[in-house]
RNA sequence: GCAGAGGGCUGGAUGGCCGCGGGGGCAACUCCGAGGAAAGUCCGGACUCCACAAGGCAAUGGUGCCGGGUAACGCCCGGCCGGGGCAACCCGAGGGAAAGCGCCACAGAGAACAGACCGCCUUUGGCCACCCGCAAGGGGCGCCGAGGUAAGGGUGAAACGGUGGAGUAAGAGACCACCGCGCCCCUGGCAACAGGGGUGGCACGGCAAGCCCCACCAGGAGCAAUGCCAAAUAGGGACCGCGCGUGAGCAAUCACAGGGGCGUCUUGCCCCGAGCAGGUCCGGGUUGGCAGCUAGAGGGCGUCUGGUAACAGGCGCUCAAGAUGAAUGGUCAUCGGCCACGGGGCAACCUGUGGUGACAAAAUCCGGCUUACAGGUCCUCUGCGCAA
């Protein structure tokens, strides 16, 4: 379980970064983009579950785009702390999808109980990192 | 100082790096960005749509001492009454029980027009210890019976007024005084009510938070309200346009005719054979967007006026989230709070390491209520003690 220790060009075993510049992160926020990335490869942590989608192509969206969305259902507290999960995977999804996401795929972040919230920031990175690895190798 | 009562405030701070939502701007950039409860969604309104003459009646739900405040309230303020506390102060769903129904467990003899268990008293009734007497007989404790009584004991949340007197065999509102209660009058108060006087005669137990009665209030649904726009897919209806061979059969289908293709021609084989990617309009569903959407009974500070107060009014200054898979942050460091352990010190305290930091996040907007909350902090008051 050791997170790799992230080389700038990690994604390059992936054989299709884009030049850098031109990765674009959106959010995601129609149900129906949640329920497809739901059915699609998913890979979980310790602090969170990591659920990708490679988009087909006829979607209406760029291909140098990656697209995030976060969920926090409320087995993980009451709204303060679904917040404050939320919050902490969007400041890694930001840190961490535009060096080591493919452009093209859907990622979903779901936030677990006590973890979530209260996990040390560098591993949080870690898991994701992990997590991403996993779910490309499939 | 100790113990206690009431009320208020605060809800970590600063900085670095990296971000998010909204407004403005061509851009650079700039301004703003959650709480005291934003919570529960329990009351009251504003605002929308639907229904509806006014009004009355009925049903259902709610409210319930009096007066005031308020847009309104079940909220707030002041007062009254009852209960608790030495006191500051606290608690009370606090209208009606002679309109009616119902209920009053357990205990207890008896619980609603009640009752006699232990008692108390009377006794010319029966039995009889014992005493007097030679005897006849007399007296007579006690028990049983008969009767009187409800003072005392005991049970209970509550026992059919309380205390005292007089009275009596013992007793009893049967009588008397005071208290309580009912009615009437007077005084004070806007009122709830309080005080006083007279009178009656103990007649009237509690529960209305069981039903009920009385008075007052309430049309329904809610911003996912409501209004508008767009898109594409499948498909419904109406009209228009174009098209639509015959026979048999309910139909499927069959035969012939027709069109197209293959094929050198004939024979033959295969396919098509009734609707149309046509136009306009209507209705419904889905998805997305815009409006509603934040300047209003607005908040804060200061000040003045009226009012005991709640509050109302005037003036001046000042403040301003509008998201919608839902922004208002992430991370690191320092300081400060608290806890644990260690060291120094008589102590106050100083210092090191580690941990912890409550409750809880706007969702149309306001006024309340209720509930949750680590720690810190301020004011007023009461009792006791000490000092002066």
């Amino acid at each position: 379980m050791t997170p790799p220790e992230a080389p700038t060009d990690g994604t390059a075993s992936h054989g299709e970064t884009p030049p850098a510049v031109s990765v674009c992160l959106e959010v995601m926020k129609k149900r129906r983009d949640f329920l497809l990335a739901a059915r699609a490869r998913r890979q979980g942590t310790k602090a969170m579950m990591l659920q990708a989608r490679k988009r087909r192509d006829e979607e209406d969206v760029p291909t140098h785009v990656i697209r995030v969305g976060f969920t926090c259902s409320k087995k993980v507290g009451n709204a303060v702390a679904r917040n404050r999960a939320k919050r902490r995977m969007r400041e890694i999804a930001r840190l961490i999808l535009p060096a080591y996401g493919t452009p093209g795929w859907d990622y979903v972040l779901i936030g677990r109980a006590h973890e979530t919230a209260a996990r040390d920031f560098k591993a949080l990175q870690s898991d994701l990192k992990y997590a991403l690895r996993k779910v490309h190798a499939q």
